[in-house]
Parts: C-alpha cells; sequence; structure tokens
DNA sequence: TTATTTGCAAATGTTTTGCACACAT
DNA sequence: ATGTGTGCAAAACATTTGCAAATAA
C-alpha cells in the first residue's frame, strides 16, 4: 500500500481514538467518530475550517465548534500536531500516529509544505538550551523560501 | 553606556529613519516620527499595544492604526524584527540596529524571552535546505521550555 | 495643489465561549 | 438520572481596512 498525500489507515486510528475515550471517560458520541475518522484521511496538513467544509460537502454534517474541539482533543491526545505557518493564518493539523519529530520547509511562493528532520540540528538545539541552563521542551523550527519547482 | 532591557540609542535610529523616509519619498510626519523613537526606547520585546499605550500614557496620543501602520513601516525596513510566540498572541517587536540574526527561548512559565545564536545550528539549516533543493530565505526557530530561574 | 497619512469605526478571520438542548453512560 | 457533548450565535482578539478629513511636499 502506498500512500503520497494521505495519512496513516484510519481504520487503526479509529481504534485507538475509542479505546482513548474510554481511558479518559470522554463520551464515545457520532461526530467525534466522524471528525477522526475523516481528519485521518484528509490531505497531508489540513485546517480546522478544511475539515469542517470537507464533511459537510460529504453531507456529515457538524458544528464548526465542535470541529475545533475535537481538534483540540486530538492534539492533546497526541494524534495530531499543530503546525503555525504564520500568526493570523489558520493553523494545520497533521496526523502524529508513532511518525517521527520533523521540521518544516515552507515555499513562500506556492505554500507547499516539506517535511525533513535533521538530527545534528536537534543535538545542537539541546547543547544550546543546555548552555543556557533552559530546559528544552518542545521547539518550531520553519524555514521559508522556495521549493525545487518554484525556484526554476 | 551600559544597556540591558532597553536598546539602542534612539538618536541614531531617528536619523536613520528620517533618511528612510526621504529616499521611500515617504511622509515625515509627527506621529511617525514619535511612534519611531518611542519603539527604540521600549523593553526588549514588545508588542504594538504595549506600544501604544505607552504613548498614550505619556500622553502623545496617535491612533492605533498609526501604530500599526508605522511598526509595518519598520519591518519592511528592516529597522524592526517581528517576532511570533503564538499563533493567537500579538507580536513582539525588536530592535534590529545592525544586531546579528537569533533564534528565541520563551519560557512557557514567566513567558521571558532568551536571545541565542548559533552558527553550526545555521550552517545544518543551509545544509538541509540544500539537500532539499529548497532555496532558503528565513527561518524561525523557537525553542519553548523553562529559564533558569522557572527550573529551579 | 494633490497625493499621503491619519483617525475612527467597522471589518476581518480564526478560534473560543455561553447557553439551552440533546444524548451517552 | 446526570454529567457531557453539541450547535448556534455571539464574543474574543490582534490586526487591517474604508473613508472622510487633515496635512506634508
Amino acid at each position: 500500500m502506498t500512500r503520497r498525500d494521505r495519512n496513516v489507515d484510519a481504520g487503526k486510528v479509529d481504534e485507538l481514538f475509542e479505546r482513548f475515550l474510554r481511558e479518559n471517560s470522554l463520551k464515545h458520541t457520532a461526530q467525534r467518530l466522524k471528525i477522526v475518522k475523516r481528519a485521518f484521511s484528509m490531505p497531508k496538513h489540513f485546517a480546522a475550517e478544511d475539515l469542517y467544509l470537507v464533511l459537510r460537502r460529504e453531507k456529515t454534517y457538524v458544528s464548526k465548534a465542535t470541529v475545533y474541539r475535537t481538534l483540540k482533543l486530538l492534539v492533546d491526545a497526541h494524534f495530531l500536531d499543530e503546525l503555525e505557518i504564520g500568526a493570523r493564518k489558520a493553523k494545520f493539523y497533521e496526523p502524529v500516529h508513532g511518525r517521527e519529530h520533523h521540521d518544516h520547509m515552507i515555499c513562500l511562493r506556492c505554500g507547499d509544505i516539506l517535511e525533513f528532520s535533521d538530527d545534528e540540528i536537534e543535538t545542537k538545539q539541546q547543547e544550546a538550551a543546555t548552555r543556557h541552563k533552559f530546559r528544552l521542551l518542545s521547539h518550531s523550527l520553519k524555514m521559508f523560501g522556495l521549493c525545487k519547482e518554484c525556484e526554476e
């Protein structure tokens, strides 16, 4: 099975999510299930509004508030990561699903988002933190520029 | 002359800014001059609203819109850098004034912002970009955690 | 004179929230 | 039964914008 712009098989996530709800005494509702199922078959990086519109286009009527609330739940539970591209733009969400941490290169022309990871950068960050007696808990590295296609 | 939380002598910036206005055929207005003068004697990282309130407390009445417009001008002209701490929080501004580029460590408890720079990280970033045939134009690296004081 | 700039209030866009009702447990 | 979750509309919030009046060049 190949996947390119699509993520993780939704089936497995469903199960994990249902378990998550059970273990946290959260309610197992039709809305949550539908939102979660669809969130994991969205394109690689999607905004809350995108998901809301896709659901509605597919005749799944859930309120925007519930989409936001459920996405927040998924982020807290580490099912999704949040990516903030610009201060006043909508956040993007991406599945975590055991994938290793990565950073992003964002094309200023076409908006494409490339993921990459670099262990040396991570190490250097930790070293810099230690040097400053700073306890590093998380970080966000975004590189802006032009992707291969847009550069040509 | 020592400076800790305060930046760059405002006098020099005034001159540079007036030159900038002239060279770009922008108008030399009382509001712009006042905003710029005060912006460069603000604490190290300030929000647009902070500056607006400080001005007003000091009986300099300029509209919030003009503060925002002037800050934008200063950012475009590379007099100020913008720092986005969180998607829905106010942006912070910091003087550039020939200082080298740096990244930030942000304390999640007290909100303090430490500046640091690391040439090796910069180099590795460029290398990663090259590897991905990405033309790197700028980046933003934020490290979140606990500062020395808050960790203890 | 005339093109900018200003101030005000209204608009923006994303996300959150209060509240009454519906529903899972 | 009872505590959660949902939907709706309104609020929040930093920032931007339209427009008429003011002003620098």
